[in-house]
DNA sequence: ACCTGAACACCGTTCAAGT
DNA sequence: ACCTGAACACCGTTCAAGT
């Protein structure tokens, strides 16, 4: 199957579910949730939009799809943990965090950071997880999840009947602050180009401190704890203080 | 059916923010997210568009109006009572205690309650408090939210470093765990009309059961654990579980 | 000040028709 | 089998015009 190398106005690769997978992260990624629409598309990939429905049944799973692909990843570039990608064990052997034989606590934090990391990177993800969460749980999204972090609170020596509570407190947990974490990047970009996160937080700082104090005295109290915190380590705590309850119990 | 004539009796009262907000909690209670238009809002209120974009900057900020009045009713109300009456809990500002004459833990406890129902009645509240949450922590909506669970924390005696994180958790926890919920009840009635929670979360619990034992040995015991749980239970066993860490640390 | 309603730009999706 | 692209129903929003 040698498709000619020569250039040409028109695509030169056949379409493919892989390929428009691909260009709708890419607009996920660029222009925001938002952005991606099926005319943004046809025109990236150069072809109509029959030609994509051809492939993809509608814009629900085309997002499902972006959401699985991106999640499969960001997952296998953590510790080996649960199903990587169907088929081919590739990973080009990534696995940058091989400090994996740790203990369970230490995974729960890879796990953590990861799907972090990757809702940093990605912002549009945190909402479409949650989304995919909760409206279905039968799909691959969310036992995926729920194996990648539920796997280590079992090696943590918890009771069988305290592991769905254990990891859900976790899974909301992970994907609630990397949504917001992500949410606080972009909102400091868009104040300015020269306004990053920590400047943002200021921002936020300001405005909480300046509440009414009969309405909002913990609020108010909280503010100045927002600016100066490094966002690796903030998220971690929140993780620890639920491991913390684990082993308390 | 009567064809052009207009058999929606004719607005007897004048249009209002309030009137439109109302509406719009009504629509989005009744027909869900996708139900919320301006086209359908115009009918319902017997009126065209230009009269709402009187009252209402855009569709943002009608969403943004209904997200805070409902919140603002689910913390004065606090949980429903068990047999009592709560009549009417004034509360102006964070207040949101009825329950306050208890524990800090039972404060804890009664707001994340009064949350989780709020949601189960109003299904589009988790994942719009979550967006708000995330994207406008200066609006009305976070410091609203935070207060509620902040000020229990801190007469729980956490040290003021960890006030941030301990809200944080349980804040994302309670909204995650109640849009699940939510969802899941959704999904049960889409299913059909004779399927209730439990029959839906035995269908999950059954999808769960044929994963890969290979890839998905967790989820699969934990599948049984979905069957038998009582929402309230399961949701406080989380609560109890973050409380723990936080008086064990 | 408040409201009307046609009009605009845009969206997801369909489908007869082409190769 | 795979793709084209016009067309459809619908959406949020605007605005000259009315009271």
């Amino acid at each position: 199957m040698a498709t000619s190398t020569r250039r040409s106005p028109r695509r030169t690769e056949a379409l493919s579910r892989e390929r428009i997978v691909d260009a709708a992260v890419e607009l996920l990624d660029t222009v925001g949730e938002g952005g991606l629409t099926f005319r943004a598309l046809t025109e990236r990939l150069a072809t109509g939009p029959g030609a994509i429905y051809w492939h993809v049944a509608n814009k629900e799973e085309l997002l499902g799809a972006a959401t699985e692909g991106v999640l499969a990843a960001a997952l296998a570039a953590g510790p080996p943990g649960p199903a990587g990608s169907p088929g081919s064990a590739a990973a080009s052997g990534g696995a940058s965090g091989s400090a994996s034989a740790g203990s369970p606590q230490d995974g729960i934090r890879a796990v953590g950071l990861g799907l972090f990391d990757a809702v940093g990177k990605h912002p549009w993800l945190a909402t479409q997880l949650t989304t995919q969460l909760a409206r279905s749980p039968w799909g691959a999204v969310t036992p995926r999840i729920f194996e990648s972090i539920g796997r280590h609170v079992r090696a943590l020596g918890v009771p069988e009947a305290g592991w769905f509570t254990a990891t859900s407190v976790l899974v909301h947990y992970i994907l609630g602050a990397a949504g917001q974490n992500a949410a606080n990047i972009a909102s400091g970009r868009a104040l300015g180009p020269g306004v990053d996160r920590p400047a943002f937080l200021d921002s936020v700082a300001r405005a909480w401190e300046e509440l009414d104090p009969e309405d909002y005295p913990f609020t108010r109290a909280a503010a100045s704890g927002l600016r100066d915190h490094d966002d690796h380590e903030q998220f971690l705590a929140g993780i620890d203080l639920v491991l913390a309850g684990l082993t308390a119990g």
